[in-house]
DNA sequence: GGATTGACGTGTC
DNA sequence: AGACACGCCAATC
């Protein structure tokens, strides 16, 4: 089985430090699509139906908004999982999101 | 195999 | 500052 994108969406995400975050075009630049960010929120989307769990609360767009937080089994659940990693957030926005940012290309 | 679809990104108005 | 428009690109129908 070829491993798709998806697949690499996923593990990068695994990947994720606790308490950090990461915004979608950083993901999809970091695997070299380039500006294919809406393939990573896509991919995501399947994200609840993969077997390791994955942080996808620690995923968010380039402005530090929840836009996904809505597919999580609550709306409230994504950024009750932030907070308790340390992350603040307000009106479904991260706080101090540079600070929090974490870019796979500077990591890796 | 063309059309549709998105948990996005950046730029304009 | 908020709303709207267009581009990108792989998976799915």
């Amino acid at each position: 089985m070829e491993q798709s994108f998806y697949d690499q969406v996923f593990e990068l995400v695994r990947l994720i430090p606790k308490g950090r975050v990461t915004s979608y075009g950083a993901i999809a630049k970091s695997l070299g699509a380039g500006g294919s960010a809406r393939m990573v929120g896509y991919a995501m989307s399947n994200a609840s139906l993969a077997h390791p769990p994955i942080p996808a609360h620690r995923v968010v767009n380039s402005s530090g908004l929840l836009t996904g937080k809505f597919h999580f089994e609550t709306p409230d659940l994504m950024q009750e999982l932030l907070e308790k990693e340390g992350v603040m957030v307000k009106g479904d926005k991260i706080q101090n999101f540079k600070k929090h940012f974490w870019d796979p290309l500077q990591e890796l």
